[in-house]
This record gives structure tokens, sequence and C-alpha cells, in this order.
DNA sequence: AATTGAGACAACCGCAATCTA
DNA sequence: ATAGATTGCGGTTGTCTCAAT
């Protein structure tokens, strides 16, 4: 006995959805929200799967979607947590607002995963293509697949991070802490809290006084010469560009 | 002008995780 | 505790557009 579908398939239909589908959707869910995508379809008199209902709003009817070309800046946001949390495109998005999962999937398929290529790096590993492979059995490894809980609480609390980091204002530190005051961030994706600085008054990874900004974060800038990194002892701020403090670890994602 | 191949992106499918009765 | 229902995710496929020939 097999599980049952999802949809009666006979009477759905498939492919490109029409303006009329669009705006029944649309309607629909202005007037009663998101959720309870099962009954959705007969609800707003569409013949179609709610997954489908689900996937079309996600991607490309929700009001909050950037659309457009993606940044030099998005290109090495989406490169770094590519390098951290490997095809996890949900939680990539999460960090990306306006953008979905499926169009930075897409993006990297079609575009990033060639620049890297030819700037020498393996999409797959983030090594240098020539680079021989080498042995970690005696470095330290942070592997994903190890614990299915710990890697459950790794992913909500990226969630979480997530949610208060949202606001593109400059005040999200503030604002985040006051919306989330019981929130330990320190747990999410970010970079060890020793590693972490004095703050830049722009996006923020945990809203945490000691935090590096965004980009240090990321290790789009080297924190050495970014505001954030200012008043910082010495042995601390020769890890700054070590995205992650990886520099001796091994990240691995996929084992 | 017709054909073809590559690139881009929307949409589908199957599975796993989560929820709920 | 458990089974079935539902949702979410990631891989893959289908289709459209456009440039090259």
């Amino acid at each position: 006995m097999g599980r049952s579908p999802c949809c009666e398939k006979a009477h759905t239909n498939k492919g490109a959805w029409t303006k009329e589908e669009d705006d029944k959707l649309i309607a629909y869910i202005r007037a009663h929200g998101e959720g309870c995508w099962r009954s959705l379809p007969k609800a707003a008199g569409l013949l179609r799967c709610g997954k489908s209902c689900r996937l079309r709003w996600i991607n490309y009817l929700r009001p909050d979607l950037k659309r457009g070309n993606f940044t030099e800046e998005e290109d090495e946001i989406i490169i770094k947590l590519h390098s951290l949390l490997g095809n996890k495109w949900s939680l990539i998005a999460g960090r990306l607002p306006g953008r979905t999962d499926n169009e930075i999937k897409n993006y990297w398929n079609t575009h990033i995963r060639r620049k890297l290529l030819n700037r020498g790096i393996d999409p797959a590993t983030h090594r240098l293509i020539n680079e021989p492979a080498q042995d970690h059995h005696d470095e330290p490894t942070i592997s994903f697949a190890a614990n299915s809980k710990e890697i459950k609480e790794m992913k909500n609390n990226a969630e979480l991070n997530f949610m208060c980091n949202l606001e593109e204002s400059a005040d999200v530190a503030s604002s985040a802490r006051e919306r989330c005051p019981d929130l330990n961030l320190e747990l999410g994706i970010s970079p060890p809290s020793h590693q972490l600085h004095q703050p830049e008054p722009l996006l923020r990874f945990t809203g945490r006084k000691s935090d590096l900004c965004l980009e240090c974060n990321l290790g789009l800038k080297n924190s050495q010469n970014c505001r954030c990194s200012v008043g910082v002892i010495e042995s601390e701020t020769s890890v700054g560009y070590d995205f992650l403090g990886l520099k001796a670890s091994v990240l691995d994602y996929r084992s």
C-alpha cells in the first residue's frame, strides 16, 4: 500500500501558470492568508495541486520578493554561505531577504558555479581545483551529519538569527534584542563569540554587542580593516578574516 | 529565414520532517 | 506511542528565449 497522492492528479492543471490562476491565488491568500495548502486550491477555485500553489506563491507571487539581478555582494554571500552550509538553499535564502531558495539554487547552478570554475575553484568543495586532496584526519572537523539533533538545533538557530536579522535598518541590533530578549543567538552559524569585536552600525549577525558586522562575519571584508574591529586585541584580530574561524578546520557538511 | 545549442528559470517530483488526532 | 496527513526541501526536468551558424 503506497502513500496517498498529495492531490487528485487527474483533475489538476500542470505546467506554466496563467494570469487568471495567479490572480485567483493572490486574491485568496490576501483574503485568507498562507497555509493549509492542501485545501487551498479547492477553496480558491484552482485546478492545481496544493504543492504547486505553495511553490507558485513562495517563488513567484509573494509581494516581498526582490526579483531582478543578483548583486556582487549577494553573489559573495551565497558563495560564503554555500561553503558553510552546502546545498541548504532554504537556509541560504534565509540570509538573503527577498530571495527564494529556488531562485538561489537556479542562480547557483547557472551563474555561480561557472564563476567559481573560472576562478579555478571547485564549486562543490570550495577548494582550488588543482589543490591536491588532503588528508584531514587529524584536523578538527565540523560534521553536519554527526547528530541530527545538533543539525536541527543549528538550523533552528540559524533561522532564529535570521529572524532577528531581517531588518535592513541600522538599528537592527537593538531592535532584535528588544524583540527576542531571551534568544541565545550565540549558537547560530555566526563565528564564535570570542572572535567577535566591536559593532559596526550596519547589518549585524546576531545583535550582540561584541559581534562583527555582517560583512566581516561572512568574510566579505577583512575585519582588521573594518571599523567593527576597532579596539580589539591583536590575538583576536588575527582571525578576523578567517570565515567562521575555520582556517584550521575542515567544514564537512556532506559526509 | 531556419536551425540549433546554450543559458535561464519556472515548475514538478519524491523524500524527509513535522504535525495532529 | 503511532499512523496518517501535511508541509518543506533539494534534485531534476521542461520550456522558453536568444545568440550563433
